[in-house]
Order: C-alpha cells, then structure tokens, then sequence
DNA sequence: GTGAGTGCAAACGATTTGCACGGTG
DNA sequence: CACCGTGCAAATCGTTTGCACTCAC
C-alpha cells in the first residue's frame, strides 16, 4: 500500500518524504471526504505525528498536483477526496454526511448555464436531501 | 426604502429594530453577494455602527427567517444574498466575482441524481469559469 | 551539497458565545 | 413590563505564515 502511494507522487513528480506517503495512505484509507481534522486523526491513529501546519501543507500540494480535490460542501471545515471520477456530491440534512453522485459527463460542465458571454470550465452540483440511509428511516 | 424594509421585517413575524433595518438596507443595497465585512462596510459607510457580533447574528436570524440565503461558494468568507428567485451561481477565476445563473424549474431541483434511496431536496450547481466581462478580454 | 519539505510556534481571519443592557411589542 | 434583541468582550475554530532544521535527490 506505501508503495502505491510512493508511486503516485513520483508519477505526480513530486519528492516522496514520509509525511506524503503517510498523508496520501490515511486519505485513502478514509475513502470519503476527510477534513483536515480527520486525517490528522487517522494519522494519529496509525502512530503517526504530523503537525497541522505540515498537513495543510502537503495537503496544498497534493491539491496543486491534482492527487486529491477540495470538496468545499457548505459550512464547516474544507473536505478533501482522492482525486477520481468527476462527480457531484450529496449532503445530507440529517448526518451531514456526504455522498458521491456519479456525473455521465465526466469533467466537462454537465450542465450549460442560459447565460450569454460567460465561460464554463466545471458545472459541480450539491445536491441537498437525505442519504439512502436517513430516508429510509 | 426603510419602509419597505420594515415591511419585510414585520411580514417575516419578526421585531422591526433599527439594526435589522440597517443591515435589510444595506443588503438590498450591496444587490450581489456580499460577505459580513462587505455589509458591515456598507453600514459603517452609512454611519451605522454596528458591531460584527450583532451583524452575525441578525444575518442568521434573517437566514432563519428565509429572508436572504447564504452563498457559500468556494473558500473565503461566507456570502449573503437577498432571497429572491432560486438560481445558482457562477464563480469567475479571474476576478472572483459571483455570478446568479438563473434556474427555469425554481426551488425544485432540476437535476436529479441516478442515485437509488436518497431524497433530494434541491440542487444548487456552481459553475466555475469566466464571467462575460472577463471571457471578453 | 543544495534546495525543497518539514516541524514548531505564533499570527490570522471569520465566526460564535456569554452576559449585561436597552428597546420593542 | 416582559422578553427578545443588541452590543461588547473574549473565546473558538480552521487555516496560514515565518523561520530554522532535515531529508530526498
């Protein structure tokens, strides 16, 4: 699994130190969409120390790289994911939790704004609602 | 224009004070997505010195009341709008400026997710792109 | 060896909370 | 006159920054 992980961020050109490898093994082993708390977390879990300010840090990079993306769903502390399939994503109301939707357009704008002049790179829908989960309850 | 604020005050069940009536006309008068600072501003520009505490807070009352939506669109502090039409919103890369993209299904939402189980309640899409005064340079 | 990356501490901005006072209904 | 809303101060939360040290290349 480290070397997974040593592999993405040689073919990202990126120095392989032992805070990046940790950093990118605790993001996929969350799988969802971590904030920078909770990655924290699960490093410490696993033994090991970062500092908030090195986690950012690399966190930064990894955005810049296009290793992972910022999943900025509303309120709340910034969410992060393993870079993958685009995809839209679903908050729901009850356990805040959030839910990829799977978008058939890839990156390109799902969605075409009626609006003359403008240019659009990304559409990203927030769905907001009740998980599979909470509505079924 | 204080009268029409008092209006909507007193329409939404709440007290008509001075300070809700300042920050109801100041963000009528902004007209776009301005953060707590912005109205603030505008507010102190008016003379009106009103603490950040109390802005924040009627800002949430309003949000509560249904009398503006927040826009949290990307990083940086959070913005407000007056309630109005349900649209979504285009954020320029170049000038950071928000954009309302109008919406021809309303409140609804219009675009469900092929997502088996969950209930949507609505979906708000942020376009990132270019404005049309910035894609025109 | 050299420069990028890390780790620590401390600053920072946005927002929230607790409590006494004042104004609205 | 009762209670909600305001205003002030201070705390909190998430994130960023500056600088010395270390490690990958």
């Amino acid at each position: 699994m480290t070397g997974r992980s040593e592999a993405r961020l040689r073919s990202a050109g990126l120095r392989v130190t032992r805070a990046r490898v940790a950093i990118l093994d605790a993001l996929a082993a969350t799988g969802g969409h971590p904030s920078a708390d909770e990655v924290a977390s699960v490093l410490a879990a696993a033994g090991m120390r970062v500092p908030r300010a090195s986690l950012y840090h690399v966190l930064g990079t990894f955005a810049r790289a296009g290793l992972l993306t910022v999943a900025d769903a509303g309120p709340g502390p910034v969410r992060y994911e393993v870079a993958g399939a685009w995809h839209h994503h679903l908050v729901c109301r009850r356990c805040a939790r959030i839910v990829d939707v799977p978008c058939q357009s890839g990156h390109q704008p799902c969605l075409e704004p009626e609006l003359p002049g403008v240019r659009v790179d990304e559409a990203q829908v927030i769905y907001r609602g009740l998980c599979a989960e909470c509505a079924s309850l």
